[in-house]
DNA sequence: CCGATCGAACTGGTATACCATATACTTTCG
DNA sequence: CGAAAGTATATGGTATACCAGTTCGATCGG
């Protein structure tokens, strides 16, 4: 490195500090991450987030954490309400059925797209991660199902080469998740997951758009469905106060780069 | 409303300042006017914002301003460079037929809805509203029929009585506003626009969810097509400077109340 | 006259102090 | 003893000071 950049005098090599990198940034990820973990439809009560308690945790002062929060807010994760505090964000029953019926749209249009243009070894690729749970017993496998059934979704969403359909997908994916948790020990949803699956893959390797947009929509929607029959505990009030005071828009979707 | 809420002695009536608004949310709302309003693709060089300036033109600190900029940014509306400024982005024609393609998802879908489910008098009311512009002659109202289109494309998303589509298309539809006056004056774009939507509207007549929605779908994809063919000038590269320092992620979608 | 170098001004990132109000606790009066 | 009123504390909203890196022009050297 010395002979390429030569230095007049012997410097300290120091490992190149990130810039780019900001301390909003790292807030956002981590509360996000923090957020993801947890189940957000397990705990009881309601989860209230401290900005001074956070700013310190992280060793980082209000502002950056602010700005993580705004972030959030917007996603819909999390709802402050002025000089009451932060709360997550539990989704009533009619928000997730209407997420997963944004969810059928999207990756219809994107297993349409992946019918069309999606590379063979891709599509081979996704068989094959599939077949591994039809091989196995599929008692113990269901618990790690949950994010083989995630995976599968976002390969689909992947394979449309639509940046942008992975990009508005992403944070459904979150709820998403917490969803599937509850539902696939519900019934035999998992089998019929998994059918479903090789349906759609199969409707990829015939290289039949409309089948696969129609297969997709039709899994999406029947959990749609599911979740409309049997999704009322998620309405259960976890909070004893339900005033007013509506945040007025607040929903918002975000296309960028 | 002293008798319903008797007070023991006269008080200055103050006309209920609003609390709930935040400075922040109102600097939001301007930054994110402006920014429609100004047609992002006439512009020839690049427009950057100034944190110092807006805060000073607004009278508001700089503090709410970043937290709109932060939003915004998460909206792909703006992007901010560290120590350089903030840039209004102008979107790839890539981006743009990948916005469309997104587009042309959640309207096919709710589409579908509102063939199932929308009100009898809300299809007649958006026939009435279309047929208004087919009587007039189609010379001068081709001005005004851009703002008439996303109006109808609206009022699709609006009947299908799903709120998360409704929110998740709405900044699409700011950007698809700026490109829509510009495709609808080459060819006959605009004459053939109106034949599809009144094939649209003809399906949710007859309540055919899966015509309603081909035709949709097809209607939106057959911009993306126009797009990808004649917007090669999107791509013109305004600003002389391409240095790299990509953000990472920044595709975010909000999924909220 | 031209180029390299240095520095002043500018810009976004961060920290911190302060404000108004919601909430909980304490006090006081009946 | 209980309810109402007053007070202390906590919390998000806002303003501002300071920092570090970038930009661009002035100045010095050739």
């Amino acid at each position: 490195m010395f002979d390429a950049n030569p230095r007049p005098s012997p410097t300290l090599e120091v490992p190149r500090l990130d810039t780019g990198s900001t301390f909003r940034k790292e807030a956002y990820a981590a509360l996000k991450r923090a957020i993801t973990a947890m189940d957000i439809y397990d705990h009881a009560q309601e989860i209230r987030l401290d900005e001074r308690r956070l700013s310190e945790g992280l060793g980082v002062s209000r502002t950056p954490i602010r700005e993580a929060m705004t972030l959030l807010e917007q996603e819909g994760f999390v709802r402050t309400r002025p000089r009451r505090g932060i709360f997550v964000v539990r989704k009533t029953k009619r928000e997730i059925v209407e997420m997963i019926t944004v969810m059928a749209a999207l990756e219809s249009m994107a297993a349409r797209l992946a019918a069309e243009h999606a590379a063979d070894a891709d599509i081979a690729e996704l068989r094959r991660l599939m077949a591994e749970f039809q091989t196995g017993n599929d008692g113990e496998r269901r618990a790690e199902y949950s994010d083989a059934n995630i995976a599968f979704h976002q390969a689909i969403i992947r394979m449309s080469g639509c940046a942008l359909l992975a990009g508005m997908t992403e944070n459904l994916f979150i709820h998403m998740r917490a969803i599937r948790k509850i539902t696939i020990h519900q019934e035999n949803r998992a089998a019929r997951s998994i059918a479903d699956h090789f349906r759609i893959i199969e409707a990829l390797e015939g290289r039949d758009p409309g089948r696969a947009e129609r297969l997709a929509r039709e899994h999406a929607l029947g959990l749609a469905a599911h979740v409309e029959q049997h999704g009322d505990f998620l309405d259960i009030t976890h909070n004893s106060l339900k005033n007013g005071s509506r945040s007025d828009a607040g929903m918002e979707s975000g296309v960028s780069k």
